[in-house]
DNA sequence: AGCACGCCGACT
DNA sequence: GTCGGCGTGCTC
């Protein structure tokens, strides 16, 4: 009696609504678990999900709702049901960062319907047509990495820690070479920033007409078509940013995650899911080997590897034995010292980068500088009060652009910058502090006869722009390209022989655990894109890091290329202070555009979770931290405060949050209260 | 998320 | 009078 069959079935819908919902079963047809239907909600049709049948106990908690059962309009037979593996992999997305069914599903769809005639159209092909290239014989280390993942068939989790320049993409595409000849599809996902008309290009050499691309710069139409390509089995390799974990593809024999350090799978709004570790648990529940691969692996990864959960493979040495470049590392605090030369060099270029670029252009090879910050100047000062150019609705200075403009980087707010201080009406506004656009042209005129590129969000709006960027440099039309970290993802210059970071200080001491890791990463990868081609007997490409911090850990560690040491180093620090790898966290945002509001929130409920921590046993080793202003105290007007949980079991954290956040009734009207599982950006 | 309802100020 | 702005509440 208590299970009994009720002709009635539980719907995910497409609402944010906490649970399913119930629909009686149509009179015509009968629906089941994975099949995609239309249901009546409110005084509308809406798209959902079926999950299950109802049980009794799902009609009798509707009927005491005060709900009239409606029933299941019809199927939506364009769409395949959706498969087992497939469907417990989005309830496990939606249990885990709390976030309701109905939307995670709906995210499995493509926005158009399926097309039943082609039209021509006048945008390139998004898969292009090239010749198929001779490939270079595997290196021993490669040879024993593909080897060592192909022994397993089944779930199992890869580590693939290679330099920079170790071939690891020719690694991945032997192994999806493997899942095609026994007949599967495999799914490549990359860092939206590094899916890269390059990227493609090899792997259309390779494996022809047979992929599929799905990247946020597609129309609608071309993804709609790229992901039926895919599901239908007429492609068979799926390239693509972290939401392409979402179309429904049957049969993956293996899921590969480029770059897996990246911070940019983490999403951070509405589900805010981590792509790598959504990887790694869809490629469970399909029984499917998983490899990430990167130069500098996350620590949690890293961490996975030594506690023997995940297989590690390590190449330690760049193909063809291609030498690593020569890092050295400026101090910017002698500079200043130093006797001054008749050429009139910018304050922010060393004595030494100068040195260097001069001979390398003279060589005629490629320059690159990184400096992660855009604009003319970081913000603009009056030095007689002191005042700053701020930003009137977020917590920020405005950035000075093109001598003109007073731009925030945060929001849509800009304003025309005026030389006298709106404050004290007395001093004038100074610039201060560099960005890429002031490097640009002190560059023009330091170097008039080289050709200067600069590649920012500023320059570089579209992929259509960044093709053109890398086609300039692969001609060595451009001789220095000065970039944000834009410039230090996965780009593959043969002739670029100089890399420069102009300021490897910013990020050092950012308020966040994670901003040694960040600044490691950033001066590896950077690093990393300097001599990838000189052969073993030529003069290694040069790196040189100009900073005022010349011993940050991050720095020593990237400079001897010792990326172990760096790990047990920040490992250490991260285990006395209770951070992950070791402890999960979850982050509860809170914002309004009252402040007190946000005060009051905050206040309620660090009060509720002090409660339920001593009441109940099970949460007793909770760490409450907070509630605390948002490093980023205001945004878009909004006020932020967040608290932070922590505790070594995600399990227990989420069974904490979802108690906590269980019944928001008590949450004021203009308050939003945000949950983010696993943050990657405490800002 | 949509969509309706209801309350207020502005305009024919 | 009524048109339309948006804050609030509800959806099996």
């Amino acid at each position: 009696m208590i299970d009994q069959e009720v002709a009635a079935v539980q719907v995910a819908v497409d609402a944010p609504l906490k649970n399913q919902l119930t629909y009686l079963q149509n009179e015509n047809f009968s629906v089941s678990r994975g099949q995609i239907v239309t249901v009546p909600l409110g005084k509308r049709q809406v798209r959902g999900v079926v999950i299950g049948p109802a049980k009794s106990t799902d009609l009798e908690k509707a009927k005491a709702a005060g709900f009239d059962l409606k029933r299941v309009i019809s199927v939506d037979d364009e769409w395949p049901a959706l498969k087992d593996p497939f469907l417990k992999w989005l309830e496990w997305l939606a249990q885990y960062y709390a976030y309701p069914l109905g939307r995670v599903v709906q995210l499995c769809f493509p926005p158009l319907s399926k097309t039943t005639t082609a039209r021509a159209s006048k945008r390139a092909a998004v898969i292009p047509t090239v010749a198929a290239r001779s490939e270079h014989a595997p290196t021993v280390e490669q040879t024993a990495c593909i080897a060592g993942i192909q022994e397993h068939k089944d779930f199992s989790v890869h580590l693939v820690h290679g330099v920079t320049g170790s071939g690891k993409t020719e690694i991945y595409l032997k192994l999806f070479e493997k899942v095609l000849e026994k007949g599967q599809r495999g799914i490549f996902l990359v860092p939206e920033i590094s899916l890269t008309p390059q990227l493609v290009h090899r792997f259309a050499e390779r494996f022809g007409d047979k992929i599929a691309v799905l990247h946020s710069q597609l129309t609608d139409r071309e993804r709609t078509n790229q992901w039926w390509d895919i599901v239908t089995g007429n492609k068979k390799i799926l390239i693509g940013a972290r939401s392409a974990l979402f179309c429904p593809i049957e049969d993956v024999g293996l899921i590969v995650v480029d770059e897996e350090h990246e911070s940019s799978y983490k999403q951070d709004e509405k589900l805010k899911y981590n792509g790598r570790d959504s990887a790694v648990m869809l490629a469970k529940f399909m029984d499917c080997p998983v490899v990430l691969g990167s130069a500098t692996p996350s620590l949690e990864s890293w961490k996975n590897a030594v506690d023997k959960k995940y297989h590690l493979h390590q190449l330690k040495s760049r193909v063809e034995n291609r030498p690593l470049p020569n890092i050295q590392v400026v101090d910017m605090r002698l500079e200043k010292d130093l006797p001054k030369k008749s050429i009139e060099k910018p304050y922010w270029l060393s004595q030494q980068l100068y040195n260097e670029m001069k001979a390398t252009l003279e060589r005629k090879e490629q320059v690159a500088l990184l400096l992660n910050r855009r604009g003319m100047a970081h913000l603009v000062l009056c030095p007689e009060c002191g005042h700053t150019a701020e930003c009137p609705n977020c917590d920020i200075s405005l950035t000075l652009h093109a001598q003109s403009h007073l731009v925030c980087h945060y929001c849509d707010y800009h304003e025309n910058f005026k030389i006298k201080c709106s404050d004290c009406k007395e001093g004038e506004l100074t610039p201060m502090g560099l960005g890429t656009e002031r490097v640009e042209e002190d560059l023009k005129k330091l170097f008039p006869e080289a050709n200067v590129a600069r590649a920012d969000r500023d320059e570089i709006n579209s992929r259509a722009e960044l093709e053109e960027l890398i086609e300039k440099m692969e001609q060595s039309e451009i001789d220095i390209l000065i970039g944000t970290q834009m410039i230090a993802k996965g780009l593959d210059f043969p002739n670029l022989k100089l890399v420069g970071l102009l300021l490897a200080d910013i990020g050092f001491n950012l308020p966040d655990f994670r901003s040694s890791e960040r600044s490691f990463q950033l001066i590896t990868q950077m690093s990393g894109r300097s001599g990838r081609h000189t052969k073993a007997d030529e003069n290694p490409g040069q790196v040189i890091i100009q900073t005022y911090n010349t011993t940050h850990d991050s720095l020593l560690f990237a400079q001897n290329h010792d990326y172990e040491g760096f790990v047990q180093n920040e490992l250490n620090h991260r285990a006395q202070l209770n951070y992950p790898p070791f402890h999960k966290m979850t982050a509860i945002r809170v914002q309004s555009l009252s402040l007190q509001k946000v005060k009051d929130t905050c206040h309620v409920m660090s009060q509720r979770a002090h409660a339920a921590k001593e009441k109940f046993a099970i949460y007793h080793d909770i760490e409450i931290l907070g509630p605390a202003q948002a490093p980023m105290a205001k945004l878009r007007n909004q006020f932020r405060y967040h608290l932070i949980f922590k505790h070594p079991q995600s399990q227990r954290l989420n069974q904490f949050v979802s108690f906590l956040l269980g019944d928001e009734s008590w949450v004021e009207s203009q308050v939003k209260v945000l949950v983010d599982i696993d943050p990657m950006n405490l800002l």
